[in-house]
DNA sequence: ACGATTGTCCAAAACGTTTTGGGAGTCAAG
DNA sequence: CTTGACTCCCAAAACGTTTTGGACAATCGT
């Protein structure tokens, strides 16, 4: 309601000395700070943020893409994870925009939108491709920003990512160490970093096991997908007998297939993700998860320390992941 | 990288005439404008956003509260909600901003933030209780603001909402013609509206059937809320046969509760919320759902109307509640 | 030929901050 | 009495737009 204007004209002061009574400079009195807040506090004043945005050259937002296609968004923890962080960002006085894709615009657009815009300190990026041209702009650019997921582009940036080939690669090794020798894969779409990296660390577990790595289907990254996937491995004449699926939707698909094929309900399976419904399928399916809590926190702090102005190099967190024991993954294994 | 003052420079033309020729006045002559956009477009001028906002006194975002508190954030579709109304908002120059509610603050005290420091030019509420502070706050501020469910609030304002008195009574009506006479109610929080709306409406049908009114319990919106709260039903005297539950999160905790006491797989089951994991319940969870597609433009639309200034009474919508047919509703009736 | 109208353009003000670069006044030291 | 240091305060500039209220010619109606 009250600008500074008015209230140093309440308190017969100078806008400046008003300003700097409110952010405790040490240029104004101590009485005379104190009667400046209390005054502020009385009418309520909050500065304009937009004023203040304009004048320090800061807009004190950050935003975060949400790709629309294909396969909804992310795990649901993602809204947490984005809660999370907005809560992290909000005691730094920055706020988090959530920028959705709208069709016929690609995330380019969206990015260039916002930063040329002057409409952020930063952006969140997620669901990196290996060769990210959301990350190639903003480098060009020179902004500063964080991806959930790394890529292959040749500057480093700043990151936080789950270790998907160690991770697939242990779950591989412990299909074959249980018997398992014919183990398949169900790969998301190879252009993304995350199922690439997924697929190549089964593929490595495969060959030091000295096994063929044939069995690998690829599809969306959703049930239909992982549906579509599951029967084209299950048409090979030599079906696998374990599956290594990229997300826990495209792993919920392959149940649904493995369930429509006689003898179906024999084969092993893992997903990754965690999501709460695999807890309910049946059977119950395993998973993995990236390891780490308040990941929220972990990007915002990331975030902040970038338009800190860090080197990239510094920012990078590589999580492990933690295989999640349900029940899926230990289907009898029939005698080959 | 340009300001309005170089692009006017490079073209010898004034600020004013620049400025509004992108915004396409008559004011300027044809052969300039074209001009100046073109010059506009090869130097990838975009204008600088704060300063715009603070000119135009508008800040061209809006807010919606997350709350923390208890079971995280409403049904999953809420992501996409949120991306659906950021996207329409978008349209309109509008940003959407996500503000958590850090603990150790109220949500009354985001709103103060973001409504007294000119963040936003409206703001989006979910999760209203009956009688909302943040509902009298944004009223008493004249703030436009719409929200996800009512309130009690004498004072008319926007909102959507499921019509949960007509579903819940449906429902409960529905067991009573398949029979059942001893039907339970699963009840949420009764400060929240969702929660007291949904009750009432059992409890309507129960008093049209001329049934008694005191199966019911009360319990946090979770599924632990669910699950002590159907133990709590179990224990009476005179079992419930059939329960209908507030939230999908606590039927699903309820059929917890029915797995461990014996019998307890013959009664039947409902929620609300059409949880993707109700699919994968056992049985499969039949639950409801508000009906109505875009949910997110619609909330997009009330708001941008709500800043057009057209009149609470003209932003409000009441949608019917579909009943999800899977299984759990329709256990076999034991003999009384 | 004259005022009125129209078509282009512009200088300056305004939005509400933060920050720069001092200006008074006081006090102590020289 | 001057000088410098220190304390407390302020006027004005700056941030980059949009908008107000014309200015100046050219054209039109009579």
């Amino acid at each position: 309601m009250a600008n500074l204007k008015q209230l140093a004209q309440s308190l017969g002061l100078s806008i400046t000395t008003v300003s700097r009574a409110l952010d405790g400079y040490a240029d104004v009195s101590a009485v005379t700070r104190e009667r400046v807040r209390e005054a502020a506090d009385k009418v309520g004043y909050r500065p304009n943020a937009s004023a203040r945005r304009l004048r320090k050259q800061r807009a004190e937002l950050v935003a975060v893409t949400l790709p629309s296609d294909p396969g909804h968004i992310g795990p649901p923890h993602f809204l947490d994870m984005l809660s999370g962080c907005a809560e992290h960002l909000a005691t730094a006085g920055l706020n988090l925009v959530i920028a959705p894709v709208p069709r016929g615009e690609s995330e380019l657009d969206i990015c260039r939108r916002f930063v040329d815009g002057r409409r952020v300190d930063a952006m969140l990026l997620v669901r990196t491709k290996r060769k990210d041209e959301r990350v190639e702009f903003l480098q060009s650019r020179g902004i500063p920003f964080v991806t959930n997921g790394r890529t292959e582009s040749l500057m480093p940036h700043p990151y936080i990512d789950g270790d998907g080939f160690a991770g697939f690669r242990a779950a591989t090794l412990r299909f074959h160490a249980a018997g398992h020798r014919r183990i398949g894969h169900i790969a998301g779409p190879q252009e993304y970093y995350f199922a690439h990296d997924r697929c190549r660390g089964w593929r490595a577990a495969m060959e030091e096991c000295g096994l063929a790595t044939d069995l690998c289907a690829e599809g969306a990254p959703l049930e239909q997908g992982g549906y579509l996937a599951a029967l084209e491995l299950l048409r090979q004449p030599s079906r696998p007998t374990a599956l290594v699926c990229a997300t826990d939707e495209m792993a919920i698909g392959a149940l649904r297939a493995l369930r429509e094929v006689d003898g179906g309900n024999q084969i092993s399976i893992v997903g990754h993700d965690d999501l709460p419904m695999g807890a309910f399928t049946s059977p119950p399916l395993s998973t993995m998860r990236m390891t780490g809590e308040h990941l929220g926190a972990s990007f915002a702090s990331l975030l902040l320390r970038a338009i800190g102005g860090e080197p990239a190099e510094e920012l990078q967190e590589l999580h492990a992941i933690e295989f999640v024991d349900r029940d899926s993954h230990r289907r009898p294994l029939r005698a080959a």
